[in-house]
DNA sequence: TATGAATGAGTCTTCATTCAT
DNA sequence: CATGAATGAAGACTCATTCAT
């Protein structure tokens, strides 16, 4: 009995993502999920208190390690590190990680969720992003004063903006794992020499 | 008589271009439309053939521009330029006046034409700004023998996609036109000096 | 086209009328007055924007005069015939015209209008015939120095309450014309003379 | 083990009656009712056969009563009390005691129970009242040949009727004892010289 | 060209009740 | 007795589009 409700439950959450992603949580009617899932209509909400429920519940893993990232950046204990490969590739490294295991969610979430309570999430986490960064200049400016930290507001955002655009990007493009270690190694050398450009002259 | 039926079309154009800002294609009625415009619910149908034809129409002046930026890469002429200051600040200046000019339709196009025919543009775009960057390489080969044009095609992807990224954070947020220049100085020494680590060692 | 419109229009009332008389407000669906009007349930909303619509409508005509009615007890301009029988009379003549005419509507209002906007306009106009009783015995205590108006407020609630618990017994059981006017002298008799005892000694 | 039965038979029953009163009973769920008792949805069909049976339930103990109170009237062992204000006094005492006692549910039967079985039960009380005062009528007439019995039968429905509003009212306003008292002896002062006037000339 | 009524399938959600466990 | 999943119909309302006039 638990078993087969897990199992129902489950299979109203598998259906409702693939839908969610093929045709987006508004082209997505709770008659289809029904009938995919070969679930009774009424009884989908024994198991979810809505539609936006179902999505809420379908990105729950997500959320659930999203904060975890947004944090890693704040654990800045040595800032000397920063600029180091080595310090970039670990960090870029725990966001691929989080990127390939929640692909599918995060696909969702910043392209397909218009019209649900979670459709401002995309700006969410670009101003969480954004904040770091400027935590990230101000530690800057402590260590090295003599760094010019005049940096636009806007040019922070747009680079917190980029990471999160990445993200879409690579969960939007079925990238190999391989193509995604290539691709950080550049990402990494691309915008630390650009950060240098920037700051340190 | 000619001109009052243009009037017509054109307050239904400005009606659905608004409502679409607002709350999306799939979240925008003809109903509301209609009522907004002032224009009859059939009536409508006696100037635009459905409500997809409406966003299109709605976005066609900005389709016929979009292509002349699009080109704007393959102009070049002398691939020596193609780093300095001058020149990268030429095109750019292109691209916020252009950006400037249909902000909103720009806005609408990327966040907002789900469920419509337009809904791949933004992936249709990015592939258009990729093939861009991969012949400007190809160019850059032929210049520069000894330079490293091994980057991977993931990576020019990326840059694509973050170009039309920064189109639609500039016009998701009011930046002032000086915030942009200022915002557009950065941006240019801070990826040229990214693609010269990435290339010239 | 017209004149097939209103048909429409009042073929929807109709219907409506006679259901939520049998079944209530709440008992009764859009479904069912579709059907039974014959008329497309979507339709339907081309004519009313909603069901609680349709009941505010089918009692617009009663409304309409309601207000007349609660104003004639305003009209006191000799206290001192009050009590005559000829004044109760002619007042109550009035009512009974009233309640002839819209018998329907009053029915609907007081006993099956449960679950809509209007539920509540027994009590809203209970009040408003409270505060009449109040007011004509400000008057009579102005002319009837030594009457006894200290009759509870409860009491005259009560009266307010009875008037229109009459109304809805008339209107419930299909009184005769004729029933109905000696109907009303006995009333006029009983009550006359139940003031009598309660104020003038 | 009986007496938990009890305990959750009881709850439903508790739940249901707020639930109808606050709702009416078209407006109360089943759902409700289940969350509101902590008493699992289907498990209520154990202990009620349907809605219906709940409502009849809750005013179970009143109808056990009520029938009572309706006999009052036929115990006239004396009609030459009748008119006595000491044995009015009496009646009208017993009726409010009742009252009081149930006053819930004489609330829910009158106003709340729209869409159940019992939504004639007005009707019901109202006709077992009007054939009391008939056969308190003929009475009159065996011991008083010259009263003038010949009041209508509508009028004596209009009174029956007006007695349950009282009840109605009384119940619908929190009225003090002490005001329910006061506004008797008024009610009582009142009627009697109303029914004497129209009887005793 | 303009009107607005008509269509029919669609939206999400709730209902009372039943049933296997 | 208790559970809560299942059922199937129903709830009000909206949709893009078509059509006769």
């Amino acid at each position: 009995m638990q078993v087969q409700k897990e199992e129902v439950r489950n299979k109203i959450l598998e259906v409702a993502e693939t839908e969610f992603m093929k045709n987006g949580f508004q082209g997505t009617s709770m008659r289809k999920i029904s009938k995919l899932a070969n679930v009774n209509l009424g009884n989908i909400y024994n198991y979810f208190s809505n539609k936006d429920d179902i999505l809420r519940t379908v990105l729950q893993p997500f959320f659930k390690e999203v904060d975890k990232i947004v944090q890693v950046h704040s654990d800045i204990e040595d800032i000397r590190n920063f600029f180091s490969i080595e310090h970039q590739q670990e960090i870029i490294e725990k966001h691929v990680e989080f990127i390939t295991k929640h692909r599918q969610q995060i696909y969702l979430l910043l392209y397909k969720s218009q019209g649900s309570s979670l459709e401002l999430f995309r700006d969410y986490y670009t101003d969480k992003e954004t904040e770091h960064f400027l935590i990230l200049f101000q530690r800057l400016k402590q260590v090295f004063p003599n760094a010019n930290t005049s940096v636009s507001d806007f040019f922070i955002h747009i680079c917190a903006s980029w990471e999160i655009n990445i993200f879409g990007e690579i969960v939007s493009h079925d990238v190999s794992t391989d193509d995604i270690r290539k691709f950080i190694e550049e990402y990494v050398t691309f915008s630390i020499n650009g950060w240098k450009a920037l700051i340190l002259e």
